[in-house]
DNA sequence: CCACGTGTCTTGCCCGAAAT
DNA sequence: ATTTCGGGCAAGACACGTGG
């Protein structure tokens, strides 16, 4: 996996939200979730390992209060702001350019699943047509299948469920519960279903 | 001497699981 | 909710050998 920040910038960005503030650990990974709008949140043991170092490097410091350990930047984290100043303003454009690609991604991802599920209705309706036109087969034995007038009852449920389906997947881009693979994953196997279906409908 | 390639070591990012 | 632990992985740093 790549990682999002590269060698010594995550301890760099730490440091400038501490300088913003003191913050306990949990915090600074919700405050990093929320810059890369929910599409990325460092875990657990990817934080406190990293301000022990910041710790024991002199450039913050912790106070206990209510069970949870409060960092604060020192004077040592505050020089090391000031000497990479100019890395950290990369750092930040750098930032704001890879939300953009990711929110980018996630809103092709979410177009191309809103329009599978629009090619897929629109088919479903003209097989419909098709029904209403062609009566069955007269059936030698066994009871007739008398069709339904006027719109499907089945075709409302189809509607319902794709609808259902398009707004838990928008859902879950959003809150940026879903790797690109699992993304690219879902859409091939989407593809798949509409090919299957558009079989079984002609 | 210098440029280049290669191998090894170090550093840092990152995660999941488990404990508190 | 918060912290710790153990480990994988990639990039950077460095030393060393080789050929021109």
């Amino acid at each position: 996996m790549t990682a999002v920040f590269s060698h010594g910038r995550l301890r760099l960005y730490l440091l400038k939200l501490l300088d913003d503030g003191p913050k306990h650990g949990y915090e600074l990974i919700r405050l990093l979730e929320e810059r890369f709008l929910g599409l990325y949140a460092p875990s657990a043991g990817t934080i406190y390992p990293r301000l022990q170092r910041l710790e024991t490097e002199g450039l913050v410091t912790h106070t206990a209060a209510g069970g949870r350990k409060v960092y604060d930047i020192t004077d040592g984290g505050r020089a090391e702001l000031r000497q990479r100043a100019g890395e950290l303003a990369t750092l930040e454009s750098d930032i704001s350019a890879s939300v953009e690609d990711l929110a980018a991604l996630a809103g092709e991802i979410q177009t191309e699943v809103r329009g599978s599920v629009r090619d897929l209705k629109r088919e479903l309706r003209e097989a419909a047509r098709q029904t209403r036109r062609e009566p069955p087969p007269v059936r030698t034995a066994g009871p007739a299948v008398r069709p339904a007038a006027g719109e499907s009852p089945l075709l409302a449920e189809f509607d319902q469920r794709l609808a259902a389906f398009t707004v838990e997947v928008g859902a879950l881009v959003r809150a940026g519960r879903l790797t690109d693979v699992q993304l690219r994953t879902a859409i091939r196997v989407l593809d798949g279903a509409l090919d299957g279906l558009r079989r079984l409908l002609r």
